[in-house]
DNA sequence: AACAAATGCTCAACCGATGGAGCATGATTG
DNA sequence: CAATCATGCTCCATCGGTTGAGCATTTGTT
């Protein structure tokens, strides 16, 4: 039943011994090549009842340092504190495995050693490939890869030396703007320019987002003044003390990312409540919470089933260029 | 500079001869045991400045293969869309790294087959020592790791057969049931049963919890009637139908998580204000957004710290009691 | 019956890193 | 000056699975 004196795992070697085979035979019929190498059904059905019986698992370390391929992919993330890095994780697992292949994930706290670090652990692993989702330096990471042979793909962030997915930031910023516009002309008669608030300006991102943000308002002629586009960090505390030290909030604020939209809400819950009601958000990206306050009018949501299925699409092509390819995303309006 | 010819990454044995050295030499630098070996201070530098120049990292599959400890430490994780299960991943990676352990997670979606399958694959990758968050059946998972001579921890769900590492979902929950308490009779002058809603019956964290939210209400002398006791799952819109259904909502709600809290918030969202003024809830886990709502009287916030800790400390000691250990948790107010 | 072809399996080398055993040197000691 | 010891390194077997080559034996063909 179980293994009768060895605190140890059976290897094959064991389970060939048990059965009365050799080595080479079990190992055939284990990894599935056993048809191709003309081993018997009979032979077959012994070695696996024998495995189950003693409850082998393959020592993918054995088998991989032995093959050419490993079919791990690696997966390197900033965080996994908001559902847009969440998901893409759990989707990234999904679709590996879907597609025989190992998923091996690790965060990297948005630091750029990090990364690198993390880039070197996953070439340690044999990784026959490593997406780099929102990665301060991409290219770094490219270069490191490339020497072990290994190809690389950038997810979220652009790099410039690999192909690159991303959310089409500008369209989905621009309608985002537009919602945001409309909703304050409405409301309260308004025509003003909106706030701009999140983000770094040296993100690629946010660079899009903010030429999305500047064109819907160009498009009505709406001239906005620099004060009102601060990308000082993504921080909460940083905007909420920028929103509490403005002397002039307008009735519009587009919010960067779910983590400055907490420090936004947060600004607001501290106002009067009928100051609060003069506010109307839309945000980058989608949180279920910040989509269900009264003040939401609209929040774009990445899709990321899309990013990935072409991510996935991409690595199995082996398109190995510096291309850029955009998805749409989604814009999520309240639903009351 | 960099690797001249081939596109395959350089192994010791490059680098040996690279250097005129043998391969052994070349481990022993690298792996940090050449002190031991006696290799000479300047051998040891030109084998470094060579591994630098030639890119070279370590096969991990090759060195955990002939050693006997692999000092990968695995984690199975149900999901990462909460900002709890996110915090574990993220603090585990950082503590095991901390450690010089190489981390391993992947999530099992909550669904018992996942977990096993996910238990055997890290197996496969020879883990040390493999953490079951959250897991459906943690004993099967401990059954299946200690044939292979593998121990587990149980966190966050507790088993028998491992140590168990879990938050005082009684103590929280009695904690939080009486601020939510307190606030109904401070708000609208009401002492009346409080609605629990979300979780599953047969979880043993629902069931601690109910256990203290029951507690709170004895103390007060209120008898909780069974229908005010609703534990149908944890889905957002679950919890939202049986609200909407309800003829008759008390003014306090113990929402049993943050992703049930959705629903609730969703419901709360559909009301007409003065109704929705009229409510007050505490809720089992944090998140930014749920904390912020003017409804929100309380939040449970799991020590993820502590419970990592704890579960460091357990591992590193070798202890493979099933024994059951609780960490408190933190309750937090509203700020304004 | 003689030969070819298919069937069913085994052998042995190998993947890259590791560690125990061992072998030249040169330095130290009685 | 032989014996002892420390120094600095190399050799070789090994971990477990994979794969090309190869070897009996059986089956099919004319």
């Amino acid at each position: 039943m179980t293994d009768s004196n060895s605190s140890k795992r059976p290897t094959i070697y064991d389970l060939a011994q048990i059965v009365g085979t050799s080595p080479t035979a079990v190992s055939s019929v284990l990894n599935g090549s056993w048809k191709k190498r003309r081993i018997s059904q009979k032979l077959a059905d012994k070695v696996l009842k024998a495995a189950q019986d003693n409850g082998y698992t393959v020592n993918i370390q054995a088998s991989v340092l032995r093959r050419e391929r490993s079919n791990i992919v690696g997966m390197i993330l900033p965080k996994y504190d908001n559902r847009f890095f969440g998901a893409m994780a759990e989707e990234f697992e999904t679709r590996a495995r879907a597609a025989g292949l190992f998923p091996v994930i690790t965060c990297t706290q948005r630091d750029p050693a990090l990364e690198l670090s993390a880039a070197r652990e996953m070439l340690s692993y044999q990784v026959d490939y490593l997406i780099c989702t929102g990665a301060t330096d991409p290219d770094q990471i490219t270069d490191l890869c490339r020497g072990a042979g290994v190809k690389t793909l950038n997810l979220d962030l652009p790099g410039t030396k690999a192909p690159s997915i991303l959310s089409d930031n500008f369209t989905a910023a621009r309608d985002l703007t537009r919602v945001i516009l409309d909703a304050c002309e409405r409301d309260f008669g308004v025509v003003e320019p909106l706030l701009f608030i999140g983000g770094r300006s040296d993100d690629h991102n946010t660079r899009e987002r903010r030429r999305g943000f500047l064109e819907a308002h160009s498009e009505r002629s709406i001239s906005v003044p620099d004060e009102r586009l601060i990308t000082n960090g993504y921080a909460p505390e940083k905007a909420r003390h920028t929103l509490t030290a403005l002397d002039h909030v307008p009735h519009g604020i587009f919010v960067n990312s779910t983590i400055t939209l907490e420090g936004v809400v947060f600004w607001l819950q501290s106002l009067p409540p009928e100051r609060a009601a003069e506010i109307r958000y839309g945000s980058f990206d989608w949180d279920p919470f910040g989509a269900l306050l009264s003040q939401s009018v609209g929040m774009v949501r990445q899709d990321v089933g899309a990013l990935l299925d072409l991510t996935f699409q991409t690595m199995q092509s082996g398109q190995d260029a510096a291309e850029m390819q955009l998805v749409p995303c989604a814009l999520v309006m309240p639903k009351f």
